[in-house]
DNA sequence: CGAGCTTATGCTCAGAGCTAGTATAAATGC
DNA sequence: GCATTTATACTAGCTCTGAGCATAAGCTCG
């Protein structure tokens, strides 16, 4: 690669999606953004002196929100030329590079802090959550989905996006994969029914987004949807939901937790089952009746799983008939 | 993260694990590296006037090797601090990251590139390769790791790392998982089992490193081992193992293929029923009588696959048993 | 106190999918 | 023509999973 062209001038920064799960609402830690409307991930400048990419992104996100990072893996790296370039210092570089990282933390208190706020993620991708049911504005937004499938000349591109909406929507006889939130976003943003897709183009979005939703800063909801996508694939696999609990916790507020990253309902006999003869959970002997109801035992999560599992998570699969909550 | 610090100037390279398989041997693109002993993936800058960083790997592989690639998919990026600090041009950096890349291509003819080769890659992580039973050296190596282990002087700890070496060296009860690339690689390298652990230290390896391999300039096994793990999990759940088959196989030949991807033998009619059964493969109609013995059907991927399955792969695991070839 | 609510928890049936093995078919080479 | 090699069909038995039924044990309200 020493041919034609100069090396890029990059400015590198490091953006985060922490996650955290309160009262059944999954919510993402944002920033003040310039304008009320658009909201941001807490971001900044890879800055020297720090030892890894991780090191430093820990200090960043506290520095910003005050939030202190548990659990914490690298996403993706955007580059695309239609990020916004920023002049660093003095420094005027070529090309915005960000590295982008999935946080987790346990559930939070609800005093805000100043400069950052928690916020329910299906704000920003309501037609994710389809724990109660099809989302509102999920038949508009199909609608004209399907009008955008018909607006091509060739036939057999009108074929391909009409089998792509099929298949990233979930509309019969596919079904719904919860893993394809990426997917289901570009889709939208391929489509215009996403605000920032004309943003990016220098233009504003002709008539309303569909599905209705609360915008974001530059790509910061492409990377929410990466990191919802990526979330929703490891808890089958690795134990990372209990990232999200208290250390002592009810099955049932395990599966609540778990429906509200996955964004949708299970079966609450079979998910108690799966989890106890996975050995991911033990009993701390105590029990609870905050829920109202019959006591509930309080859990604990079991660390030997991982020693004893190849692939230790909570395999959570939607129930395929009505909610049967 | 507007506090202290300046931001880091970071050189930001692009680096491609391109592979192919050939006589069922898994083979990398490997360059010229500075001294013989010392093979090198392609790598480079990231240049200016590249709209993704996607073009401009693809266009900086193409330059440096030849070879144009085909299937790519971001795999991670690096940035620890013990990477070498390279000069561009005038500019002093304070940091290389570097973005790594999995690419996949067809079979590739054995006339080899004047700045570029194929190589087995299990030359470079030899304990990887299980289809002939257990690799040479590793007795050794898990005699040498089970030493390191011992090597603690906390109880507990000692107990974590065989708890360790069992778990991702699949010893009784855990079993083999083929995935786990680079957690064993990475455990060899903190065991000081692995050449460049002492390289990065700006020491020699005392002794040999076991299991003996082939060393890789700067960190580069480790994005190899990165790439391989990846490519391991992603033939079980979409279909790329066809990436890197000729357009006309036999279902044994496809086998073949996905042995040498995840380095275990698997059972040949459960194979067949698997990918015949998911409607990965159709029937081209010829035969082939190459193979010696009875012909074998010429298949082709069926590309409607990935319309009907949530999640079309090669749902390969390994026999429990002996191998059954 | 007991009816009726809520939530927790135990259990079972039926079907799908997977492991591993047996059996058979159809070429080639000597 | 026979041994060898590979391809391909079929099946017994097991595990996992989806779905539902049934029961337990607290609460609140009358």
């Amino acid at each position: 690669m020493h041919l034609a062209g100069q090396p890029a001038e990059v400015a590198l920064e490091l953006t985060a999606v922490v996650v955290a799960v309160t009262d059944d609402v999954p919510q993402a830690l944002m920033v003040a953004a310039v304008d009320d409307r658009r909201h941001g991930l807490p971001s900044g400048p890879f800055e020297a002196g720090h030892r890894t990419l991780e090191t430093g992104l820990r200090a960043g996100v506290e520095a910003q929100t005050g939030q202190a990072l548990g659990y914490v893996e690298q996403l993706y790296t955007f580059g695309d030329h239609n990020r916004s370039v920023p002049q660093v210092g003095t420094r005027q570089v070529s090309r915005a590079v960000s590295v982008a990282y999935l946080a987790l933390t346990g559930p939070v208190d609800q005093e805000e802090k100043a400069a950052a706020a928690w916020r329910d993620w299906y704000r920003y991708l309501p037609w994710e959550d389809w724990r109660d049911g099809t989302p509102s504005g999920h038949a508009a937004a199909l609608a004209r989905l399907t009008a955008w499938a018909e607006g091509t000349s060739s036939a057999a591109d009108r074929a391909v996006r009409h089998e792509r909406v099929r298949l990233t929507f979930g509309e019969a006889p596919a079904a719904w994969d919860d893993e394809r939130v990426l997917e289901r976003y570009e889709l939208l943003y391929e489509a215009g029914l996403a605000a920032e897709c004309w943003h990016d183009q220098g233009q504003t979005l002709p008539g309303e987004a569909l599905p209705p939703s609360l915008a974001m800063v530059a790509d910061h909801r492409r990377i929410l949807a990466t990191a919802i996508g990526r979330l929703r694939a490891k808890i089958k696999y690795r134990p990372v939901l209990f990232e999200l609990m208290p250390p002592a916790f009810t099955l049932l507020q395990l599966q609540r937790t778990a429906e509200a990253i996955s964004g949708v309902r299970l079966h609450k006999q079979n998910f108690r089952r799966l989890v106890e003869s996975q050995g991911l959970v033990e009993e701390t002997g105590a029990v609870t009746s905050d829920t109202g109801g019959r006591p509930a035992k309080l859990m604990r999560f079991r660390p030997a799983v991982v020693l004893e599992r190849p692939a230790p998570g909570v395999r959570v699969r939607a129930t395929r008939r009505a909610s049967p909550i």
